[in-house]
RNA sequence: GCCAAUGUGGCUCAGGGGUAGAGCAAUUCACUCGUAAUGAAUAGGUCGUGGGUUCGAUUCCCACCAUUGGCUCCA
């Protein structure tokens, strides 16, 4: 995702020779070759396609505000995944009615359909040429190029920027695009800097492909957990109680208890032993780990913040991870190489001071609830104790069926991190990275690396999910770390007598609950999978004659373990279905005279259809059958 | 924390300087019904909170709180 304001060294746009001007069938356009007037064919079905397309719709964009309003300052304006944006530095705010006018404004320039025409310029003209028109940005883009670096610029009609490319031939070939949002965004990412207005927006090659994108962002966003989580009740918030402090409501927490348990049934099975460990502590403990220097505004600390820096004064502060209070089991007693790996697990209720303008429905909260493990090892056990710590997680996310939709990234350091956000010497930090560059490549993993995403204490593999709005957050992470063991003193001793420093690798099986619920909620449209669903079936009698049968169905049913309910109210059944229906209920069970005669229950299933009256029996050994599989649909 | 939008009964929304209205939901009554809404009646809101302007504010202004989309952050 490099912004447009970077000359180029190299491109991968191929090298054919003035080919027609326009091209045919619908999805293929003429580009212009970022080195002069060579053009080729491309797709818009391909990705790097797209994205030159979407950029010159960021330029039309951006000539569009600058004819409206010449005093804006331009910054930024790179093609994204769905659309492109662009930076504007104006003293007065957008304003939904200015993205009107600015649409209107764009319509005409891709009416003028203007050719884009590129040329380079030496390093001091380049500069002079945008100092003169007062865009103070590019020239500090100009001057942060490297030497070598071409200096491109492309212009259309009256507007130039300073851009890389490619672009398409002539503002003519955007024929649909619609802007989406306003917001902020600081210049260059940095939140010292001046906040920029963004304006993003989308562009399709036809007005149908638009309409298509559009409606299905709408079809996402029912799916949003934020809403239809609190619909179908599964979580609500109160004000009076904070941001990022949900209620979780009956069904949702049945939904966690269930998962809960078959996570700590599966780590016990996989030679993880449970601990419980205080949610809180004295300062004291998080100086040591280097939590209470790099983590205490993410911290929640009580007590008098002038109390919080006096040593003579007691201090706690609520856990924002469990690790420092895991690694006291180890240090409990003097450890032999033979109790290695130690594998330690806890569901942990974890807090962390979240920015107010991070929360995010169950998705980033302030207080949540994690399944994590500290596996402490020995060397030459590192690389099967991590494997197992990723088949743990692939197994888990396959199981609730959140795989297939993951990506894996390798959060490595930055040794120039401005902040001095890492600990450790940089032999550490190598030695680790190497290690898990290694394993991930043994075991064939897919992934992306993420510079400057590691822990301050060692790299991350995250598993990262998107939600409805394709915003990317961690759903599961393993990390290997080389330095806090020997910041408590944990050693054990090895064969030959001698002290050695474990490694530990910190994991997670299945995220934090909550927001993988929210994010089950939004893969399912609410039609959980049934063995994890708080309401697994409900009974609905047709009359009130028959309410006693149905309780007796319920009965059954729930000493089966089934989470079972009954619609007793004096309503048709009709208005029962659709209710029932409404909240998601997978299986409804239609009880009237015949069954009550049959001992039998008339079985209308969500993705079954119709079943027919079957024997309650044998409804329960389909209905078990299904939970034991832990099956899962489609929606 | 920053930029912006939003906040009217449980939900979806209308209204608007003279103390509020609809549909659904809820409650009650009648109906006892075979696969997505039976009918009638009743009740429910100091219009997010606190200040200010005004004879008078839910409506205008300010602050705060919460929600939403981004940015930054995310152990």
């Amino acid at each position: 995702m490099e912004p447009c304001s970077h000359a180029s060294q190299s491109n991968t746009w191929g090298m054919a020779f003035n080919m027609p001007r326009r091209s045919q069938g619908r999805t293929r356009y003429v580009l212009q070759k970022i080195t002069g007037g060579i053009c080729v064919m491309v797709d818009f079905s391909n990705a790097e396609d797209r994205k030159c397309f979407r950029h010159t719709a960021s330029h039309i964009m951006a000539q569009a505000v600058k004819r409206l309003w010449p005093e804006t300052k331009l910054a930024i304006g790179p093609a994204i995944d769905d659309g492109f944006y662009y930076d504007f530095d104006r003293d007065e705010a957008f304003s939904e009615a200015d993205l009107k006018k600015i649409e209107e404004e764009m319509k005409k320039i891709v009416k003028e359909d203007l050719p884009l025409e590129y040329y380079e310029l030496p390093r001091e003209e380049a500069r002079k040429f945008m100092e003169e028109k007062g865009e103070i940005y590019k020239v500090q883009l100009i001057d942060d190029l490297p030497d070598e670096a071409t200096i491109s610029f492309y212009k259309q009609g009256d507007f130039t920027d300073l851009c890389k490319g490619p672009h398409v031939e002539s503002t003519g070939e955007i024929k649909a695009f619609k802007l989406t949002s306003i917001a902020g965004a600081y210049w260059r990412g940095d939140s010292k800097n001046k906040m920029l207005q963004r304006i993003y927006g989308t562009a399709f090659p036809d007005k149908a492909q638009l309409k298509e994108y559009l409606d299905k962002l709408e079809e996402a966003k029912k799916r949003d957990h934020n809403k239809i989580g609190r619909e179908l009740e599964y979580f609500t918030t109160v004000d009076y109680i904070g941001q990022g402090l949900p209620i979780i409501l009956p069904k949702g927490a049945k939904t966690i208890q269930v998962m809960q348990r078959w996570i700590e049934d599966l780590e016990a099975s996989r030679g993880c032993e449970l601990t419980m460990t205080p949610y809180f502590a004295k300062r004291d403990l998080y100086k040591i780990s280097g939590h209470w220097d790099h983590y205490r505004d993410g911290m929640f600390v009580m007590g008098d913040k002038a109390d919080q820096d006096d040593e003579t004064k007691e201090c706690f502060a609520l856990r924002p991870m469990t690790c420092p209070f895991q690694y006291q089991v180890f240090l409990n007693r003097q450890r032999s190489y033979r109790d290695l790996p130690m594998r330690l697990t806890e569901t942990s209720k974890l807090f962390r001071n979240e920015d107010s303008g991070e929360m995010h429905g169950l998705i980033r909260v302030r207080q949540f609830t994690i399944s994590e493990g500290h596996y402490i090892l020995r060397p030459d056990q590192l690389e099967s104790e991590f494997k197992e710590c990723l088949d743990l997680a692939k197994y888990v996310l396959d199981t609730v069926g959140l795989l297939e939709d993951c990506t894996f990234r390798f959060s490595q350091w930055d040794p120039a991190n401005p902040k001095n956000k890492y600990e450790g010497t940089k032999e550490q930090w190598e030695k680790a990275q190497d290690t898990m560059g290694k394993i991930l490549d043994d075991l064939g993993v897919k992934y992306d690396i993420g510079i400057d995403e590691a822990a301050f204490y060692g790299p991350k593999l995250d598993i990262q999910y998107k939600n409805v709005f394709g915003k990317e957050d961690t759903l599961v992470t393993i990390q290997i770390d080389m330095l806090l063991a020997e910041k408590y003193g944990m050693e054990y001793v090895d064969a030959d007598g001698t002290k050695k420093t474990p490694y530990i690798i910190h994991r997670t099986s299945l995220g934090c609950y909550e927001r993988t619920l929210a994010y089950l909620i939004e893969k399912y449209a609410g039609w959980l999978p049934v063995w994890m669903a708080a309401e697994q079936a409900r009974i609905l009698p047709i009359s009130d004659s028959h309410i006693d049968y149905a309780y007796e169905v319920k009965d059954k049913l729930t000493k089966m373990g089934f989470r079972v309910e009954v619609d007793d109210r004096s309503e048709k059944i009709g208005k029962k279905i659709r209710e029932a229906t409404k909240e998601k209920v997978q299986y409804l069970l239609v009880v009237g005279d015949q069954e009550v005669a049959d001992k039998t229950v008339a079985v209308r299933a969500r993705f079954e259809g119709d079943m027919g009256s079957l024997p309650v029996d044998d409804f329960a050994a389909k209905l078990k059958e299904i939970v034991d599989n832990k099956v899962r649909h489609e929606v």
